[in-house]
DNA sequence: CTACTGTATATATATACAGTAG
DNA sequence: CTACTGTATATATATACAGTAG
């Protein structure tokens, strides 16, 4: 990122941040006013020189149309990725901070923009061998089918969610915790709520096992 | 979500999508050429009928100005997330392909907006009992010094890049890594290139340690 | 009546350009 | 000359509305 004079870092942060509040780029009324420019004729000749340090693009004769540039012009755009956002639906799993994960889709081309995605935190030990340790952020696809060796989000006999390997033999159903010192579960009624596709670390502390 | 009817959903789609690819939405022109309507007055009562199901905000008499709905009004908008960006620089971990990691800045609230972040794929097992396998993809943030205890991202002897964890007594710098069957490296010359601040696990097939 | 079409028009908006200060 | 100001104007754009099909 080249470094841009205190001025054009004004109207870049100004450009950016109308951007991001509004979901569309000020005018160049809009924009005079916000720098204070004492006439609409400044506007223009700030912007070109953005766009030649190569910060923005802006489309002539449209309106509301300067587009921010991203340091990579291959970087992924937001249609690009999956968001796993947070519910605050789950007895086991707390933390009611709001939370978003989003990655790339080419990281996980299973899942396909329609799903629904989620995200919690992990509450306890009973998945460390799987590399989910208390505290990691888990990333969920809202679904209620599962195949053997999935890792499971499920409500278990209406009373609570649990997250485990799930193992279907014929029309027994075994949750696995992955951790030798925990002991399976027999539910009679289970609930899949979604399959785990992914857990974020953003603490090693409990990575020891 | 509530379902929208198909008609609905075409137009919902191409406004979501425009956004997503252009940075500014369409004007009513492009939306009737874009979802074949054979008059430009229909594209208003569409739009109000999206509106009505609070999937977007209109916004009369200013042009391009059509903002979608996010689910919730408290979902943090891009400049509140903090995207970590693959680079090609690095010989023991390789993959090529882009790949983008963004999360809430509440995840993460020791990094501000102006840290170089990035992401790199992890080769080898020599991290996995700080739940770091092979096959992770590794958050770092740019930064040229550590502190002891930090799982740092260093070049080695001008030669090789490793991540391992980092300490330092009086002068003398170890770089442990967090495996048991591996050994401690004594580096006498290190560029430390980064500090890893998360860990985003796709796969857990290496998660069995 | 509803559900559109087609077009004129008002408004928003970017641009052009003559003028001015230093 | 540069770096602006102020305003007129062309263009983009959303809106209004009379007309039409069924």
């Amino acid at each position: 990122m080249k470094k841009l004079n205190p001025e054009l870092t004004e109207l870049y942060n100004f450009l950016t941040e109308f951007i991001n509040m509004h979901g569309f780029a000020p005018s160049y009324r809009e924009i005079q006013s916000a720098l204070g420019y004492k006439s609409i004729s400044m506007v223009k000749p700030k912007l070109l020189e953005l766009e030649q340090l190569d910060k923005i693009k802006i489309n002539n004769y449209k309106s509301r149309a300067i587009e921010i540039k991203t340091l990579k012009n291959d970087t992924p755009k937001h249609a690009d990725c999956i968001t796993f956002e947070n519910i605050n639906e789950c007895s086991a799993i707390k933390d009611f901070q709001y939370h978003s994960v989003s990655i790339s889709k080419t990281l996980l081309p299973s899942i396909n923009s329609h799903s629904n995605c989620f995200v919690l935190k992990m509450i306890g030990s009973s998945m460390t061998d799987a590399g989910i340790n208390d505290g990691d952020f888990v990333l969920i696809k809202s679904q209620n089918t599962a195949k053997t060796n999935d890792i499971v989000y499920a409500l278990i006999e209406d009373e609570f969610t649990t997250i485990k390997k799930y193992i279907k033999k014929g029309e027994k159903i075994t949750l696995l915790p992955e951790n030798k010192s925990m002991k399976a579960i027999f539910p009679k009624k289970i609930e899949i709520l979604g399959v785990i596709v992914g857990c974020l670390k953003l603490s090693f502390n409990n990575g020891k096992n």
